[in-house]
DNA sequence: GGTCGCATGTTGTCATGTAAACAATCGCCC
DNA sequence: GGGCGATTGTTTACATGACAACATGCGACC
């Protein structure tokens, strides 16, 4: 079935897109852990928290955001707390579930990190691309997303907020006040 | 510093590419585990050996072509052996490397599975996005790789063959004879 | 031909993720 | 108000990956 191969074309973009995919990651991952001490997982958390009205929010709430399996949430925590930078307090009026707390180091940590991060999207990314550029990939990703949705009814909403939440969803900084 | 924020089009375009990178992935390593129970790091390594002279590569030389460490490599090798996928070979002229094979089970594993891989990338991918569209991401994504080598002279290999390596470098299959 | 630094793998330890079994609680329904 | 299925978290395997400590063989240098 030559049918089925990639042309030239085809196989530099899928190649080129790999590698950015990559690059870019790792570029902003390595940048959390050795500038701040913070995993992609920690941020995540943080950033969410920060977003959050008194910086607290329901383990549930917070698992279905990001995508998470229970347990992970529930190791990920855990480890979080270890180190300080959330607290687990009851929820009020369900005795099963708890509200993730964001501490003051958290804060602290999510603040410091914070400019790095958006820094590191912009020195790797933004910054790179000219605005026809930006454009471009714009129309090609969502393209590709569209056909995701398309096709991954239940998938779909999977894949929307695990990473892209890790993201300024806006301009603005979450919360820095 | 304002300055830093990213404007509408900077979130939006790394918001999309955020999702398509997870998503394409997702489908890929998905097909591929549940149609043909391999995981991604197997793949990999099945189609680096249907591709070496004889079906063969000395372990420093698998894992340096994958930018794997060592010990991830040891132990993937392991795990694949247990499975029955590839052998382990003393090297000739050195006792203290040994060489991956494919076996015979390996062979039909990866050939089992090669067409889907690529039907995977045609579908989530190639056949998503015009010529065109194809063009442009093959724009961006050397930009970036572009600024990523030229910043990171380290890392730049490192990044290469990974993921690139996973996939086919070129429009034939491998080795399917 | 002996020694020493380097190359090559393996293994122990820790971090992290998934899946499934558990435990506790809620809430609805009778 | 009792029961029961659904929710919500935790925990217990397992799988996987990174890093560092080891063990061994190679090779060059004296």
């Amino acid at each position: 079935m030559d049918q089925e191969a990639l042309d030239e074309r085809e196989t530099r973009a899928w190649i080129a897109f790999q590698r950015m995919r990559i690059e870019v990651n790792e570029v902003l991952a390595r940048r959390l852990a050795r500038d701040f001490g913070l995993t992609e997982a920690d941020f995540v958390v943080l950033l969410r928290l920060s977003r959050s009205p008194e910086h607290r929010l329901r383990a549930r709430d917070m698992a279905t955001a990001l995508h998470w399996e229970r347990s992970r949430l529930s190791r990920q925590v855990s480890r979080m707390e270890t180190r300080g930078t959330v607290a687990r307090a009851p929820s009020e009026g369900d005795a099963r579930g708890y509200d993730i707390v964001l501490t003051a180091a958290g804060r602290t940590a999510f603040q410091a990190a914070w400019p790095a991060w958006v820094e590191g999207i912009r020195h790797c990314f933004a910054d790179v691309l000219s605005r026809k550029q930006l454009d471009a990939l714009i129309d090609v990703a969502e393209t590709i997303d569209g056909h995701y949705s398309a096709h991954h009814d239940s998938g779909a909403e999977t894949i929307d907020s695990h990473y892209s939440a890790a993201l300024p969803g806006r301009t603005e900084r979450p919360d820095t006040d």
